[in-house]
DNA sequence: CTTGACTCCCAAAACGTTTTGGAGAATCTT
DNA sequence: AAGATTCTCCAAAACGTTTTGGGAGTCAAG
């Protein structure tokens, strides 16, 4: 119940002094600044957030929308990418809110009610679509933002991203080194850019060896999905020898439907997350994931750096795919 | 860039008329009310968030803390739980900020900050001890909260909590029905509540059974934490042929220790919070979880009723706690 | 014509900070 | 000794709401 007004009156001495002797201005005497100092840390005074954030005309808090609708709210890490962001904007004073989109909402009213409610510095955005009508939102309203995945917006932004395109093109290429000819994709909804990416670059991948890319089978990036869609390209009459998923969940829905089917259990697969429990699925799943270190941090940076002005070309984060190698990638190239 | 003042002027209304009428009170005409909507709802005004808040003196936010060091952050449920929670919150115009705890700070220093700085106006606590600091602290200064997992505090104070007590003592009972009598329980640290509570439970059942008490260890609940725990009681003279595990990661380090030992793979272990990969681990886990829908919205809504000063006593949950039969509690009594 | 009740509206006072634009005293310059 | 500069401090004005305590009108009853 510490006021600056009540703190200043204990010491004799104005609000404006007290307010600046906490701040560490150069215009109250060394001498008055102890004192005042002395004096807040005794009451533990702490400068009333609302208050601060009215006068500043900053609401020191960061808004991460988290999409409930397809399926997950994506790979265990997020937590933990979530944590590590909450972490670093803190050290700046900006605190975190995760911000659910509720079921007949979409996550454009969202932003809209952070932003035009003045609740938010920034915004965090996690799934991006390629046309993503959220990027083009923030965009005409100046907001600064952050977003986890590219999009095809005509302005550039800040975001960090994997670069789908060539792990997905490795893993396929890999997958033609070992002997395969008749490689298979297991996609995500194309309107997401991950999912979008990913396809090219196995398609990629595909046109330079001179294969053909119809083995392909759309899903939702979950574990039917990915189990619905392997169950489709075993139906073909040149089944593939080999899997490429854009997802562990798909890899491990696929993986259910490889033991469903003669020979199945010949057949290579590998994913893309490196979801722990990727190594306890029978043959353990090779996967592919992104590199860089401490992500929320990256993350936590590229929005006080967007907070602060920097143009979005300068904020933009594209991380290699390293393979995750376990067991089930490793299948003969011939058996299937 | 709407402001009240802006608004008022353009309708030739003052501030207060268009305040009220936004509000819906009774002491503005139908017509005035109607004419300040359309107006309102044709510029997208949303009250500045920070000034209400300053004036209403709430800060329309809620804080969880996210324990970083010991291990893990809680099961893959965890963020669905927030998301939950925030969701439901939302609707009651609140706002969930997560706030994880940096090394060499306290989880006590990030309650205080958030305290002292007016910045919540109520908090969400999550593993907590059986002496729980933060708890202490919350009370002491009258904030509201909710915590998940009960304390050993002498004031009652909210929770949700699952009944680890009854369900480690019924998985034990379970187990000697099978006909074990060399019955383990691999014990998370017994600061913790939800372990100390767990590990009571086993004892309970032990003791009504007639059995002794000593195949108990300790560790980190943590995979590596269970696994040496494991090796601990793999070790003993006499080897328990069934455990009974804290959590469903200790009982995934327990399973590798299992098969790292003659004749561990006919050992029985049961864990408790279904985590999603133990349907993959071999053999499957068999495992317990906390029974109770939408988790998140009975802490958003615990949280509620606890801001709007319902007495601590009505505002705690003790769900019981169910069990997800898979196949690793099934190995025969004797084999070990 | 007065009184009281009722309806619709408003000016002004908060809420607790930060920041602007000096004021007064002391020190330095010339 | 006058002017310039520096050093400390402060009153007052924001920031944009919500809420308090009325103030005009209108109407019906006395």
């Amino acid at each position: 119940m510490a006021n600056l007004k009540q703190l200043a009156q204990s010491l004799g001495l104005s609000i404006t002094t007290v307010s600046r002797a906490l701040d560490g201005y150069a215009d109250v005497s060394a001498s008055t600044r102890e004192r005042v100092r002395e004096a807040a840390d005794k009451v533990g005074y702490r400068p009333n957030a609302s208050a601060r954030r009215l006068r500043r005309q900053r609401a020191e808090l960061v808004a991460v929308t988290l999409p409930s609708d397809p399926g997950h709210i994506g790979p265990p890490h997020f937590l933990d990418m979530l944590s590590g962001c909450a972490e670093h904007l803190a050290a700046a004073g900006l605190n975190l809110v995760i911000a659910p989109v509720p079921r007949g909402e979409s996550e454009l009213d969202i932003c809209r009610r952070f932003v035009d409610g003045r609740r938010v510095d920034a915004m965090l955005l996690v799934r991006t679509k390629r046309k993503d009508e959220r990027v083009e939102f923030l965009q005409s309203r100046g907001i600064p933002f952050v977003t986890n995945g590219r999009t095809e917006s005509l302005l550039p932004h800040p975001y960090i991203d994997g670069d789908g395109f060539a792990g997905f093109r490795a893993a396929t290429l890999r997958f033609h080194a070992a002997g395969h000819r008749r490689i298979g994709h297991i996609a995500g909804p194309q309107e997401y850019y991950f999912a979008h990416d990913r396809c090219r670059g196995w398609r990629a991948a595909m046109e330079e060896c001179g294969l053909a890319t119809d083995l392909c089978a759309e899903g939702a990036p979950l574990e039917q999905g990915g189990y619905l869609a392997a169950l489709e390209l075993l139906r073909q009459p040149s089944r593939p020898t080999a899997l490429v998923c854009a997802t562990d969940e798909m890899a491990i829905g696929a993986l259910r439907a490889l033991r469903e089917v003669d020979g199945g259990n010949q057949i290579s697969i590998v994913g893309h997350d490196d979801l722990p429990m990727g190594a306890f699925t029978s043959p353990p799943l090779s996967t592919m994931r992104m590199t860089g270190e401490n992500l929320g941090a990256s993350f936590a940076s590229l929005l006080l750096r967007a907070i602060a002005g920097e143009p979005a070309e300068e904020l933009q984060e594209l991380h290699a795919i390293e393979f995750v190698d376990r067991d089930s990638h490793r299948r003969p190239a011939k058996a299937a």
